[in-house]
RNA sequence: GGAGAGAUUCCCGAGCUGGCCAAAGGGGGCAGACUGUAAAUCUGCUGGCAAAGCCUUCGGUGGUUCGAAUCCACCUCUCUCCA
């Protein structure tokens, strides 16, 4: 049996390790229980949370035993590491509530039962934390200077770092003890922001506990040109569906640039490496073929099969030529709204396409509008119920933005 | 606690010897052309509205003025240096 150690190398996981030959020693040699923290700041996961769900899985099915931390209390004081703000901190309700979001969405791809995966909240054992006990056993252990050096603070050395932050690594340091000493977790996974967060805990548990623990980075998911991936003008791209339908999420893939489609392949689908290989290699229009797959898996694994082939349907058919179906974004209108009828701009920022008449009317003037695939040349068109054919109307904004007006 | 610097439209960043400022430039975004639902490139747009006009905006509140992002006072916040 192949060393996951090897795989997720393979595929391009890893960035850094504490010890790597160690690491890869002990996952090949024994059930390792590992973990990787969540914040629960929101309450949806996105794309950059799914690689890190992808590698628990790869873990998983290795044998090994996640532990899915949410950062329940560390959320309340908030991680610096390449952050330029101070974060907002949250209520107990809202952290409560994200993490309940974030099991299901976990479940996806992690098998939670009969403990085969832990999920645990640091807010159990941080919130009973007795301040002058905890700067004797474990603030001791922690050089200033050192955290000072740190990569992840220097930014926020030009910028201001308050006491409150500082305090991020120690407590992040202190989950890994905890969670070491409560589950035997020997290996800490996180982004490659993570490393000096990882590295006080590793370090932690060596001189408290005299013991070995490790820690392993991913390469944040970044597009060829060095931006994160998974954002849109609009905002992160959601696991949720409420929050990210599977169309855009579907089609957020689907468009993802030549250069990053074998990367996304080999980091976000289980496709087996010399098959992503091969797609990768395809050139030209041909890697449109790899893209679909690509859109495809993601969406399947995200969403599930039956979401994932509407999506794929929907797209095709759309980019085909624009037959209307089921499964293309859809928004409703009552029909009373259109008793006298609508102004086209009115119409516009109601279903949402635009956000104010302005937007609509350049929008228009540009020529990016299109009713029916017929291009709209007047801004000051009347939409009424007769201008829908089977209670439809097929809104299209730019090249590829479909929306489906249903009337009701 | 003391001394200084600053807060501008989505972001960065000009303007700050008062009217020509809805505010340069860049980034980002949107649209058009090209194309492969890609990239690159080129073009236009990018506060709102009942649109040759009007309204709201330059940290907050008041004031000076015919007129303020620009001047004055107070306040809030941020940064730098000193303790």
């Amino acid at each position: 049996m192949t060393n996951v150690y090897d795989v997720l190398k393979e595929r391009g996981f890893i960035e850094q390790a504490t010890h790597e030959e160690e690491i890869r020693e002990l996952l090949g040699k024994e059930s390792v229980t590992f973990y990787i923290g969540f914040d629960p700041t929101a309450d949806s996961l996105h794309v950059g949370h799914f690689l890190q769900m992808v590698v628990m899985a790869h873990m998983q099915k290795a044998g090994h035993r996640p532990i899915v931390l949410i950062g329940g209390g560390t959320s309340m004081v908030g991680d610096p590491s390449g952050k330029t703000e101070m974060r907002k901190m949250l209520t107990l309700e809202e952290i409560q509530y994200n993490s309940e979001r974030f099991k299901a969405q976990f479940s996806r791809l992690i098998d939670f039962d009969n403990g085969r995966a832990i999920m645990v909240n640091n807010a159990d054992w941080l919130a009973e934390l007795k301040y002058i006990p905890f700067l004797r056993e474990i603030g001791k252990h922690f050089s200033v200077n050192r955290m000072l050096t740190a990569e992840c603070y220097k930014g926020r050395l030009e910028k201001g770092l308050s006491f409150l932050e500082f305090n991020y690594m120690l407590m992040q340091s202190y989950d890994f003890l905890e969670l070491y000493r409560r589950y035997n977790c020997k290996l800490q996974m996180g982004g490659s922001d993570q490393w000096s967060n990882i590295l006080g805990g590793v370090e932690l548990i060596r001189r408290v506990e005299r013991a070995s623990a490790y820690g392993l980075t991913f390469k944040l998911l970044t597009t060829s040109e060095g931006k994160k991936m998974g954002k849109t003008e609009s905002g992160a791209v959601w696991l949720d569906p409420e929050k990210t339908s599977p169309y855009d999420f579907y089609q957020y893939w689907r468009n993802v640039d030549d250069r990053d489609v074998e990367k996304c392949l080999a980091l976000l689908t289980f496709l087996p490496m010399d098959e992503i290989k091969k797609l990768g290699s395809l050139e030209g229009a041909e890697i449109n073929r790899a893209k679909e797959i690509l859109a495809f898996e993601v969406t399947k694994l995200v969403h599930g099969e039956e979401e994932a082939k509407k999506a794929q349907k929907a797209a095709k058919a759309l980019f085909a030529n624009g037959a209307d179906l089921d499964s293309v974004p859809a928004t409703e209108i009552p029909r009373t709204k259109l008793k006298d009828g609508m102004g086209i701009l009115d119409l516009l920022i109601h279903v949402g396409l635009t956000s104010s008449k302005s937007e609509g009317r350049r929008l228009i003037q540009q020529g990016g509008l299109y009713i029916e695939d017929e291009r709209v040349d007047s801004i000051d068109l009347n939409i009424e119920e007769k201008d829908f054919r089977d209670n439809k109307l097929m809104l299209r904004k730019g090249k590829k933005t479909y929306l489906l007006i249903k009337l009701v």
